[in-house]
DNA sequence: CCTTGAGTTGAACCTCGCTTTAACTTGCAG
DNA sequence: CTGCAAGTTAAAGCGAGGTTCAACTCAAGG
C-alpha cells in the first residue's frame, strides 16, 4: 500500500473532481507535498479531510466555515478519532437545528395547504408565535433574509 | 384600506429588499401596473406570490422552478385558495423528501461520531447500502456531486 | 413652486463553489 | 529516447441570487 496520492487518485478515491481539489487547496482546506517536478502528493489522510469536507457541505455549511473547523485540528500530529468526532459532534447540531426548521416548516405548510391563505395575516408561516401583533397592521414574513 | 401597493410598502410588508422585487419581476415571478409617472404599483395579491416564492426558497426551489410553477396559476382569474393549495402539497414532497435525507445524514452521522472514522472503508456515510462493494478496494463518497 | 423622499433604469459588481481553457511540464512504459 | 497520459498554472467563465451605483424622475407637503 503506497503512501502517498496523486491528485487522480484522490479525485477517483473521493469522488471530488480534481479541480475541486485544487480549489480546495487555495482555500486552504486540504495540503499536498510536491514531488520535485512540482505535483501534487497527497498523504492518506487527506482523505478523511475531504470526506469532511462534503460531509459538511451536506449539512449546510460554507466552505470558509469548514476551512475554520479544519483549522482547529491539532496541526502537530495527526488527528484522533477523537478530533474528528469533536467536530462532527458540532455540527450534528446544526444538522438537528436544520431538520427541526424544516419540520416546522412543514408542518406551518400543513396548516397552510388547509386554508391556501399564505398571506393572511393569521397564517403561522407568516406570523409564528403572533411575535408581530403589536407592530402595526398585517404581518410580515419571519424569513431569513 | 388602499388596493395598490408601492414597491416601498411591498418591501416593508413582505421583509423583500427592493432590488430584490425588482429582480423578481425581470425573472417574471411578480408583475406590477405602472402610475402615469411609471411607478410600480401591486396589487395585494402579489404579497401572496411574494410569500410563496419566499417558503419555496426555504424548501430549497430556485427561482427558475418557482417561476415554473407560478406560471402553472389560472392566468384569467385571481388564484383560489385551491390553486395555492395545490403548489404548496407538490412542494411539500420535496420538503418531506429533504428531511428524510437529512435525518438518514443525521442517523448516519451519529454512527459515525462513535468511531471517528470518516473514511473507513465500512463507514456508511462512505459506503451506504454497502454499494460499492465489488468496486475494487477502497470506498468512495457517494455524495452528490 | 420648491424641496425632499421615494421611485426609475441599465449596467456593473458581488459571493459561492466550482469548471474550463490555454499553454506548458512530468512521469513512466516501451 | 519517444510518446502519451497525467499533472501544472493563472485567469476567465459560469449560474444562482441578488446588491450597488449613477443619473435621473415622480409625488406630495408646505
Amino acid at each position: 500500500m503506497q503512501e502517498a496520492l496523486t491528485i487522480g487518485q484522490l479525485a477517483a478515491r473521493s469522488g471530488v473532481a480534481q479541480s475541486a481539489l485544487r480549489y480546495y487547496e487555495r482555500l486552504g482546506l486540504i495540503r499536498a507535498d510536491r514531488t520535485g517536478g512540482n505535483q501534487r502528493r497527497y498523504h492518506r489522510g487527506e482523505l478523511r479531510r475531504v470526506a469532511f469536507i462534503r460531509i459538511a457541505q451536506q449539512v449546510g455549511i460554507s466552505l470558509d466555515e469548514i476551512r475554520t473547523a479544519l483549522d482547529s485540528l491539532p496541526a502537530s500530529r495527526t488527528p484522533t478519532a477523537e478530533d474528528w468526532a469533536r467536530l462532527s459532534t458540532a455540527w450534528r447540531k446544526r444538522l438537528e437545528e436544520k431538520i427541526r426548521l424544516m419540520t416546522q416548516l412543514r408542518d406551518d405548510l400543513d396548516g397552510c395547504i388547509g386554508c391556501g391563505c399564505l398571506s393572511l395575516r393569521r397564517c403561522a408561516l407568516y406570523n409564528p408565535g403572533d411575535e408581530l401583533a403589536g407592530e402595526g397592521p398585517g404581518a410580515r414574513l419571519i424569513l431569513p433574509r
